[in-house]
DNA sequence: GGGAAATAGTGGTAAAAAGTGGTAATAAGT
DNA sequence: ACTTATTACCACTTTTTACCACTATTTCCC
């Protein structure tokens, strides 16, 4: 399967629909994903297969009366739906996962090689800006990455 | 069979009726489930058969004379009831129940995999919020899920 | 480079489904 | 027998879904 990339800007509407953009879709050759909450207020899209994957590492050493495990399940495995495109390529986000990622007017779609996020493009911007410098730091970490 | 997942708000009257989210009752196809009391103030519920299963692991290393068993079984095998839906889907949750989860106005269905939990809707964001910090130390541990 | 055709993206409406609130009938408890 | 609680039923409201029409953007050809 290809990956994933691009970075896209596309207006949500009241009912909660967001146009997906073209080259994302064609890459999955799917007509679903699953959509759940991801980490710093963005939703975490998968291809089925990817999220099969996904859960059971999550779920590999999860006990139901740890509060550990019940924290990330409650997270991750939870609020997941499938979602299907209707007619236009659209997908039609859950209001609790719309409110959990603030999704109001415009958003943005990254692709993330094996999966994709999707953000309020205001949201996304503010983290951009107050994550520069941790992620000059981070990569500098990168030391083994030669010209 | 299918894993429940999704998180959904829904209604409770004075009554005690829950409207309880079609995804989750198509999924497991039967007309009651098994209610009782969860971890962090939230109800669990079960299928017949999830229910068998929970209840044996509980019981196999308890003894009716060890506190600490004792005080786990009275916790979960001791307040669980069998509950129907209604004509339109509901669940009527038992008073004492809907006392332990503070169920009022508001509540949120999870789907988590094999179960699903109820909780009053506030009592979930108080949740979510006291214990995000936990949820981010654990979610770094999880050093295999690579991209 | 300009214009036409095709593709992508957006907004709205009507039909269906899901969710909610109330009342009457039944059952249970005092 | 009377009061209280539970259950079954019905009617209504809200939300979701499916469909259609339009606008904007890209692509292709001259």
């Amino acid at each position: 399967m290809n990956l994933f990339t691009g970075e896209y800007n596309n207006a949500i509407d009241e009912k909660g629909r967001v146009s997906f953009p073209v080259k994302l879709r064609s890459v999955m050759n799917q007509n679903a994903v699953i959509v759940t909450k991801g980490l710093d207020r963005c939703l975490w899209l998968f291809t089925a297969e990817e999220w099969e994957k996904f859960q059971s590492k999550l779920m590999n050493n999860a006990s139901m009366m740890k509060s550990k495990s019940l924290s990330v399940v409650r997270h991750f495995i939870a609020p997941a739906q499938s979602v299907e495109f209707d007619k236009n390529g659209r997908l039609s986000i859950p209001q609790s996962l719309r409110e959990y990622a603030n999704l109001s007017k415009e958003c943005t779609v990254l692709g993330i090689a094996r999966y994709m996020e999707l953000w309020d493009s205001q949201t996304y911007k503010d983290y951009l800006d107050s994550s520069d410098e941790q992620f000059h730091e981070a990569a500098e970490e990168f030391n083994d990455i030669n010209f």
